[in-house]
Parts: structure tokens; sequence; C-alpha cells
DNA sequence: AAGTTATCTGCAATCGTTTTTAGCAATTTG
DNA sequence: CAAATTGCTAAAAACGATTGCAGATAACTT
């Protein structure tokens, strides 16, 4: 029962297959009720894989996200799936954070996407140097490759919103604050290790190299990163996590040192999660809305492949906030009674 | 800078174009040391497109889940990614669990993937009994759209994961156990539903209508029914809530209502996760391989795409584990010590 | 009714491959 | 040495659509 072609159509209307083409891209046709009937009666689909040789668009997006499981990444693929609304259909490559298969996958995406929404597991690799070459626009989401300009990107605004956090715990009169961040070779990495010495500098607060632990956004490196400060001589009374998951696995060593928190040591993390406020105890994070930086990204793209590079690139970036709730102590400074979730808006996008 | 073709290639080595496509398709060719060279010098990769539309095949499988937000969900798809290898790339849909908008998408996918990996959002539609029609083969996971018999699946072993819940509960010396169900019209919903009736009836528990709450596996579901409980006059005094969502839901009116787990009422959810050791109490949940059952749905599909329906349907199923943490109380009828995570195997698979 | 537009139509070329067919040269066989 | 086999090649026909062009109807003018 292999599928009727629009040839089929053409010859049980009896007009030729070009009157039928016009029908179906909405020209105004004689025979037109005719042929939606035997189209209907055939069962007739367009084949793709034709229109889209003819017309050299695929109508497919590539979206790659180094981890499709941890929730951040998820929330950036659904926010771009919504923004593509019925005009793209994604194609999605979550390689778990392995730069090799990354890039054995973008190098099969070509001729196949009309564009790709790039979240890079890794930002120094100078081989994707071909993007140049590839005859689709890219927009990069959360990470940017180093030495390649001038492409459209979505960030979140990781220098404010380290530095609230890191305000945060000094308004709780810290000054012992280890900050346990992602590599310093990326781009949230390196910003939020910018945005917390800033606030340190800005509260004339020395800092410690003890407290700075370059870590790599993992559970386990969190976890070990946890560990490592908890071991110091002189532990750090607060801790800055960069990133979601090293601020899980940061919970779970002092769970397991049977360290309390807040107590002994305030934390707070960097991304919201829906179990946060149901955590022992309820994590106070900066959060960005991750749904959006996708659905930006999108949006960005389709431009693109709209009206090409007409325009100079643009550098968009989310809003980080302050959500508070209880793993950096008490509230006083803020009023207690609606303390459990307040949010405190940070810098505006650019 | 559009790219080569196949012909330029051929026009530049002085041979002609099927030469060019045998060397492209392993076979020996006499100039094959000048066509490597002219292929890396115009740069050339030949167009997918063309090759789709004469070979039939796309190398592409859709995933379809509900909404890649869910952990669960992203497992299932990082597991067919995986098992997927190099040979097909994955396209994915997840439309928030919007059936009307999934249906539209499966329109829109004829023609553009080999295969598809199918975890419906609805179960009792029939409106996609067009599948027969379909040119490609469908592998259901997790839910079964009830019409369709005939087609290969990979589920989970509700029912005797859910009796392996309810029964610990029963061991804890709970009789007034309640159940927060997904839909009943849904297979993981029935399922989960039939192994806690089994449980209390072997037990010789009689059950108690109040104590059965048909919700939605949605977070405010969840919510709502465990409201609901506790509102009721005689509460329960423990719960098997059907699926991670819910669970966070009800844990979530449990701490807003300020009622103490384990001690007031003992929890137990369906689906492990990240975070389920961190929370307040940290929670005994029955838990599964998710990520296996979308490799098991992958290679099964796979095999399909290569084989067709020589082989008649196949039912898999995977186990189901307890993972023992404390909110279900003291662990007395195990021994305490390595209780923190300690797991009991179920069912095997079939 | 004839002339002028305005619509609609079919033909044929095209998109970039793969694959079948037939043919040529070189090698092997009887 | 003629015949058969091997090993490769080029030419041409698909795959299933879209589109420019020129010709054919139809619809208005006067």
């Amino acid at each position: 029962m292999s599928n009727a072609t629009i040839s089929d159509v053409a010859k049980k209307v009896g007009v030729s297959e070009s009157t039928v083409s016009r029908y179906l891209s909405g020209f105004k046709v004689r025979n037109s009720e005719s042929i939606k009937k035997a189209i209907k009666d055939l069962n007739y689909r367009p084949n793709i894989m034709a229109r889209n040789l003819k017309s050299g668009k695929t109508g497919m997006v590539a979206v790659i996200v180094p981890d499709v499981t941890n929730p951040f990444f998820a929330a950036i693929v659904r926010g771009a799936e919504v923004a593509a609304g019925d005009d793209y259909m994604l194609q999605l490559i979550s390689t778990g954070d392995d730069p090799e298969k990354e890039e054995a996958a973008i190098r099969r995406l070509s001729g196949r996407v009309d564009g790709l929404i790039y979240v890079p597991a890794k930002e120094d690799t100078d081989v994707i140097t071909e993007f140049a070459d590839y005859s689709f626009p890219v927009v990069f989401v959360d990470r940017v490759i180093k030495n390649l300009r001038g492409f459209d990107s979505v960030l979140a605004d990781n220098q404010t919103g380290a530095a609230i956090a890191t305000k945060h715990l000094i308004d709780h009169g810290h000054t012992a604050i280890a900050h346990i961040a992602g590599p310093a070779a990326s781009t949230p990495g390196k910003g939020r290790t910018e945005g917390y010495l800033a606030a340190l500098k800005k509260a004339k607060i020395e800092k410690n190299l003890d407290y700075y632990v370059e870590s790599d956004f993992t559970v386990l490196g969190g976890y070990q990163a946890m560990m490592g400060l908890l071991a110091l001589k002189k532990r750090p009374t607060a801790v800055f996590v960069g990133n979601n998951l090293m601020t899980i696995g940061a919970l779970k060593a002092l769970k397991e040192s049977k360290v309390n928190v807040p107590d002994e040591i305030a934390v707070i993390g960097f991304d919201d999660h829906e179990l946060s406020d149901l955590v022992d105890p309820p994590l106070t994070v900066i959060s960005r809305d991750a749904h959006l930086q996708g659905a930006l990204a999108m949006s960005t793209l389709l431009e693109r492949i709209r009206d090409g590079y007409q325009f100079p690139p643009k550098q968009l970036k989310v809003d980080s906030n302050l959500v508070i709730r209880q793993s950096c102590g008490s509230t006083c400074l803020y009023r207690k009674k609606d303390a459990d979730k307040k949010i405190l808006s940070s810098s505006t996008s650019s």
C-alpha cells in the first residue's frame, strides 16, 4: 500500500500534475472540487522529501543540548518547541555531555535542518570553525563557542545573578563564603564566578582561594567539591553553588556529613527546580527562565532563517531572580511572613 | 557558497556522476584517489534530501512524549537516543500533554521518519486508527492506545510495582491506605490501581472508596487529591501515589498542611528521582528504569524498520524495584542500618 | 462580434541523488 | 585464438514534487 503520488491524483482527475501541485499550494484551480475528492480517496500525502529537495528547505530545526535529562536543558528544548509552533519540527541531539559525539552529530546535520539552536557541551573547541561553512544559521544558548563571534546568542545574566546570590549571603552576615564554580572555560562558569568576586569586592571581603573550587557542573563534581570544602581547617559558613546539578551534589555531601543547613553552612544555588521547596531545607536559589531562553532562541533563529543576516547578530540576555526559601537561614532582613517564596527581580534584559 | 553537487565532483575528476556515487557507496573505483581529493577540495557533502527521496528512507525516528520536562520522559528520550547510535537521528515531539497538538504533529510525520516511538498523552482516542495506514512502524512505551492491538510495546510492570508498594505500607502496620491514582483510562493508572487493590485483597484489607482518588498525573492533581484525603473525617495513615508528579504535589500539600511524614502519614511514590533522597523526608519509591525502556523501544523499532512485521509484536516489560528511604517510617521489618537505600527487586521482565 | 485582458492550464525542465542497463577493455578459459 | 568471464564505466531513467513559459480558455470591453 505504498503512498499515492501527485501523478496518481492528476491522472484520476484528468489534469496535469502541475495543476494538482498548484491546487495544493493554494492557487485557484478549475477542478478544485474533484481534486480535493481524489486526494481524499487516494489518501494522498505530498512526499516531503521530494518537496524538500526541490525547495531546499527541510522544515526542521536542530536543538543540541548536553543532556535532556537535566531539567534545565529540557526546559530550553520545550521552550524552543513551543516557539516553533507549527512551522518547524525539532530534531533533538543530546549527547550526554560528550563533545566528540556532539561534533559528529553536527557533521551529519548539514542538509537535514534549516537552522540550529546550540548549547555546546564544550566551549573551548575550535573544530567547529567549519560552522561558517554550514549552510544554516546558528543561535547559541547559555554558552558560546569562543572563537565564533558574530552569532546570535541567548544567555542568562550570570554576573548579576551570581552577585545577587553572593550579596544575599553577605547580607546574612557571612564573610567566609565559598563558591563551587563551573568550568572557568565556560560562559556560565566564568560569568557566575565574576559576579561572585564582584560582590565580595564590593563588600570589601578579601577573597580566599581555598573557598573557590572549580568543578564541572555535575552532581558528582558538586559532591566532591563540597567534601573538599568540609575538609578545610577553616570551613566556610556559606556556599554559592554554580548550577543545579552541583547543588544537588553539594547537598548530598552535606547530608552525608550531617552538616546542618543553614545553621552550620548556608547554601544558595543557581537554577530553580520543581522540587527545590521540598528539599530539606527548602533551597534558596537564583532562578532564570530557561523556557523563555529556548523560546527566544527559536524566534531569533526563525528570523534568521527568514531574513538571513541582513541584521547584525543579537546578544539576548534573560533576567536572574532571587528566590528566597530557607537554605540561607533566617530571612530577617526581609519580612519573614512571605519569605517562603519571595522573588526579587534582578537586572533587565538587553 | 551553495554546496557542491555530485556532478561538480564528477566534472572536476572527469568521470561520470555514477562513478562518484559508487565511490561514495563503497564500491571499488579506478580513480578513487582523485575523487577523494575532489570531494575534499570542493567540500562536497551529499544532499540528504535527494538521497532520501531516492531511497525512500529518512534516517529519522520520531519520539513523542507528553512532556520532556518530566524527568521520567526525558530519560525515555535519552535512552532511545543512546540505543539509536549513529544510525538514526531523533525527531522530538512533546506537546505538553495536549492530545490535539499531538495528533496534528503525527499527521505531519508521514514521510519524515522511518519509525515512531510513542508515549501517547491520551490513550482512549480512536482518531489515530489511521496508524495502520501510516507507512512506518510504531512502538508504544508505557501507554498503549486502546484500539490498537498488534503493535510492539515496552511497558513497566505496574501491577507488581504497585503491589510491592502497597505491601510495603501494609508491612508497616497500615490498614488505612489511600491511593492517589492516575487516570483509570491509562495503562499505568489502571495497572497500578490493580496492583494496589490486589495487595489489599491479599492482606484481607477491605477497600475504602474514600481512599481511592483518581487524579491526572500532574503536580496540581496530586496536590488537590492529597488535600481531599486530608479533609476526610477519617484520614488515611498511608498513601501510595501513582506517579512522580502527583507525588510532588502530594508532598507540597502535606507540607503546606503541616502534616508530618511519615509519622502522621506514610508516603510511597511511583518513579524515582535524582532529588528523592534530598526531599524531606527522603522518599521511598517504586522505581523502574525509564532509560532502559527508551532503549528497548528504540532497538525494537529498529528491528521492525529492518525486518518489518515478519515477527509477531513484542510486549516487553521492565522491572519495578522498591527503593526504601524514610517516607514510610521506621524500616523495622528490614535491617535499619542499610535502609537508606535498599533495593528489593520485584518481578522479572517477560 | 471582435479585440483585449485576465485566468488558468499543460509541457518540460529542475532539484541531487541512486540504480539499472548496456558497453568497453582486460583478463581468463577451453 | 575465439569465447567467456571479469571489472569497471557512462548514459539514462527513475524518485516525487515545483515552477517558468507559452498557449488555451474565459471574462470583460467597446
